[in-house]
DNA sequence: CACCCCATTGATATCGTTGTCAAAATACAT
DNA sequence: ATGTATTTTGACAACGATATCAATGGGGTG
């Protein structure tokens, strides 16, 4: 049998509360008797029961990632640095697949909650733009966390990147190399980063004083395919750009094999860039000049922030933007 | 406050420990009672309070899905697999990021699992190989699944893929194109996947009377630089091999990449097959001919037996080996 | 009709914590 | 020394389910 509380009281000589307050770090408990007790636990290696003390308490330690189909290595990289956060603080963490698009989403993730007692959630796009959702979460007092929303929310935790700031800084770089005519493939229109990066390319060619040709800006959703067929269509025209942007790595690739099916060498015929520095950007050859999130980190941050929260940490100023970091490649050439 | 079993017991007016028995599906309840009492459960939406009973019972319905530094789109499908089963039973999935080389990996992972009251863990590569952590887990009666161990266990649950028969297969339609000079890059030692495939490999060159050419076999890590490095060296060479096997997609992709830098063409020059159907296959120029797991399965059907197993569904022959398909793409030329 | 058997049901203990509240001990003020 | 405020402590209830075991009742048997 596992050792309880009652052994710990036994053995410390004194009651199962006062252990209690020893083990949850309550005030008013006498520094001798604490290091009593806290000897007690170590000598006989008693851990909390988890489901009293979730029965009890409710709260079970347990936070949630809430995601909807995402690109696979963005949530492997969310995973982990929510995990490592977790791992820090003696939290576990639960995933959760949705259906973004679910009529009773909110009702799955209200009943999930409760039945777990899930202490807090992160959210990740499109999730983190479903306003209605979210005030669903702050009408029943559910902490959240949530990253890379389209606008900065006053109720809700966020961690942000600067996708506008990072386009116009890679839009920026491109020009610098010497191209005029750019070209730029949008990503899924539902996700909040899509505008941000267009915002930040037309600002940047604007500011430089260049045109916007309507021809070479083309809707795509973040599929490799979506970039395949921009590719396709811009290449047949009677007049190409000397360099595209791509909102996405795999749309760059899209974009790559295209180029090379009507025989353009890329950067030799024109130049690429892509955005996200997943792996495909530096496993294609030419490899990819990008931007690179610190994705993990921001999921680290978020967990961290949110759980701060909930054990009455709350600091100023948690919610925070981190900043994206060029990279260049390959992909890139001077004109 | 919400329902509770007790709520229940007064509107169907019977004790609570028959509303346990009706929500537990146990015998010996009369029919009519059961009606009444899941009409009531209807009625009030009671859900049992799930503290409450993984207190009482020691058992949690949550699974945990053990991982160590995995290539990140395996995880995803890995994870969606297993997700998608628990969704069917109403289990929850906790994830733990592991690392094998640790000292007390054993210790920690008892702990875990014993605090959460874990029912059940999934395990994955290279943790399906770790003989002592497994014998652990029987030992301490911790229901388990293994995803592709590389030797079938007896005692575990396990499902596995053919990477033998595939490796053999994918060799003999690259011989069937027409190559007899054919290079191959192994992948991580410690990884089990690694020598199944290269066994494939070296009996479908053999069975048909071909020779190996040690000058063309590489020893890779599975990483894209591995590959990158092993392609180098095999075309620096006098003599080149006219098609390569490489036990995975990047590192495939890293030939390609020194194959293109060397000037040679895929796949007029040298022809490539991968492993895996990562994303990356299908998103380089020219896509990678490969072999393709049915990963989300294999976890889904690991799941599955898993928890069927702590369920007293105990059939035959659960655990199962699942066929690879075979992807013929661009990257290999007829001779 | 008396008896036993077995399916059905319920009263109550129990799991291992935290919450409530009052008692005891100590510190402080007068 | 006395009264009061404050800190420290513990007895016991409570959380919401399942487990134990005994009570009940209807059917079959001799």
């Amino acid at each position: 049998m596992a050792v309880t509380i009652k052994d710990v009281s036994k053995d410390a000589k004194v009651s199962i509360k006062t252990v209690s307050r020893v083990i949850n770090n309550e005030a008013n408990v006498a520094e001798e008797t604490k290091k009593r007790v806290q000897l007690s636990v170590n000598k006989l290696g008693f851990r909390p029961n988890k489901s009293a003390q979730s029965l009890r308490s409710k709260r079970s330690f347990i936070i949630a990632l809430l995601y909807d189909n995402p690109n696979k290595s963005y949530l492997a990289d969310i995973q982990s640095g929510i995990f490592k956060a977790c791992k820090l603080t003696g939290y576990n963490l639960v995933v959760q697949e949705c259906d973004y698009k679910s009529p009773d989403l909110n009702n799955t993730i209200l009943e999930f909650v409760e039945d777990l007692k899930i202490d807090g959630l992160i959210l990740t796009p499109p999730l983190s733009d479903m306003d209605d959702f979210l005030k669903d979460l702050e009408k029943n007092q559910i902490e959240h966390a949530v990253i890379a929303p389209s606008t900065k929310k006053t109720e809700s935790l966020y961690v942000s990147s600067n996708d506008y700031e990072a386009a116009y800084k890679l839009t920026s770089e491109i020009i610098k190399h010497g191209h005029k005519d750019i070209g730029f493939i949008k990503g899924h229109p539902k996700h909040s980063a899509s505008n941000l990066r267009f915002n930040g390319f037309i600002d940047a060619i604007q500011s430089h004083g260049f045109k916007i040709n309507d021809a070479w800006i083309k809707q795509g959703n973040f599929s490799f395919k979506s970039g395949f067929d921009a590719g396709v269509e811009i290449f047949h025209s009677d007049r190409i750009p000397t360099a595209i942007f791509a909102s996405n790595d795999s749309m760059a690739a899209g974009i790559m094999k295209s180029a090379n099916m009507k025989g353009l060498k890329i950067p030799d015929d024109i130049s690429l860039a892509g955005f996200d520095d997943s792996p495909i950007a530096d496993e294609i050859w030419p490899a990819l000049t990008t931007v690179k999130q610190p994705v993990e980190k921001m999921a680290n941050h978020a967990a961290k922030i949110l759980m701060a929260k909930f054990n009455g940490i709350e600091e100023e100023n948690q919610s925070k933007e981190f900043r994206s970091e060029l990279i260049v490649r390959e992909s890139l050439r001077t004109l």
